[in-house]
DNA sequence: TCGCCGCATTGACCCAGGTCAATAATCGTT
DNA sequence: AACGATTATTGACCTGGGTCAATGCGGCGA
């Protein structure tokens, strides 16, 4: 390899990896920072993967780093002494994941798919997050989501049937897909489903079963239609919606 | 009324109602303030008392007022178009209600008892919020604990049973009130339910006559002894950690 | 003291969703 | 192309907790 094969290289590898032409820039942690304070997190971060399944944090276990998934998605999920477990939380991209101010996780996050991940040491971090009103500011803003999120999730956990868990979780989906385009979610809009059935059972508060079973009745009730186990096209959003048991597109806010 | 009655009044009023004096002084929101910041908040401050089933705060409508409980038992709760309902937190003394930064409710939010408020209007508090570091930082860890506590409620909803629901909630009054005391919770303890069956049953996503038989079972069992309805001793606390599916004590970090 | 009203308990019955088991699909791997 | 392994579907059956209904039990206002 010469120089100069040497220095595109390089050239390329920071243009992959610089944070003012990151996807994830004005979405994730750093969404307040100005290039001063993006200068001092571009100084402490690196960059991890993982293939789907692989752990990223263990529940009980002191894990010294934290920060945003920059692609794919995670899992957070708790398990019961026998087995029972519960995703608590889907992690996407510009999502942090890590709890900033204790060691000890209470969760397991694990990678879906395969992941990317943009770190930060936990100590150094917190250097910064002290010294970074910008970066605090935006960490209640998402921590504050995160916890309606979660109280929204209570709600469908605790008192939706299992066809409007689903309906409820393809609705979610659905709407993040249209949102990438900046376009309210239409009809006909169709998007691939991340998960196993398993993971999904997980999320829900199910059993694979009862996932697959509810899915096959969604579409022969014609409220989705499927290529295969992955793909899904929904040609009546009002429909899935109304099967998630939500008054007809209210409780958009965002 | 006589001055001198006048002014005596006023001086027990504001020994009352001091920031200083305050109950929940070191655990609220204002728990990292110093005295000037705290004088701030003083400033602009008011309280406000809830009888048990008073609504303090409506979901879907504007509130331009967000506070600490100062004392008393406030439930959240989301409802599905069909009345289904759901709590999704009990805020005790300390606790804060309402979302900074986003004036329409997600929640409602419903004294259980008799309560009292302190509370802030919105853009004062948030005014003040943007120039005290010391109040965005207790808040940003009260809402990291509020997102831990909804995550393992996520876990307690989508995974447990009604048995293990209940005696998981009677685990957490009775640390509540050990607590208090500052001791672990021991053997023999006891305390007040402060909720109806009903209250109780939609915060763990059952029914009441589910809690009832449920609560009946645990006796029966000699997990816990009721004087009556809502007085509950705990005769053995691991016996009650047992039978709320935990591993023995573990999971205790605070 | 009575009668009422909201809360709580208990019983009988039912059904949504879990369990267990068989069978397809799908996908890398050699 | 053939395979084993993982993921998904479908069926038969069962059960935990919901539903409906009757009864009990304080507490409080007249």
């Amino acid at each position: 390899m010469t120089g100069l094969q040497k220095i595109n290289f390089r050239a390329a590898h920071e243009v992959r990896d610089s944070c003012a032409d990151c996807a994830i820039r004005h979405r994730a942690i750093c969404a307040y920072c100005g290039p001063n304070e993006l200068t001092q997190l571009e100084a402490i971060k690196f960059y991890r993967s993982y293939v789907p399944g692989q752990e990223i944090v263990a529940a009980g276990e002191k894990t010294d780093f934290l920060g945003s998934v920059v692609e794919g998605v995670v899992a957070l999920s708790k398990t019961l002494v026998d087995g029972r477990r519960q995703t608590i939380g889907l992690m996407f991209p510009s999502d942090y994941v890590g709890r900033p101010m204790r060691p000890i996780a209470l969760y397991d996050a694990v990678a879906v798919t395969p992941v990317r991940m943009c770190l930060f040491a936990r100590s150094q971090f917190e250097r910064v997050l002290r010294e970074t009103p910008a970066l605090e500011k935006r960490l209640l803003e998402m921590t504050l989501d995160e916890l309606d999120a979660a109280r929204d999730w209570m709600l469908l956990l605790g008192r939706k049937t299992a066809r409007e868990k689903i309906a409820t979780f393809l609705t979610i989906l659905a709407r993040r897909v249209a949102a990438q385009d900046n376009k309210p979610p239409n009809d006909g809009l169709s998007f691939l489903l991340p998960l196993t059935r398993e993971a999904v059972a997980d999320y829900l508060g199910l059993t694979i079963e009862t996932v697959s079973r509810q899915i096959t009745a969604l579409r022969k009730a014609g409220v989705i239609e499927l290529a295969d186990a992955r793909n899904i096209v929904v040609p009546d959003f009002a429909a899935l919606l109304n099967a998630a048991g939500e008054d007809a597109d209210g409780g958009m806010i965002d």
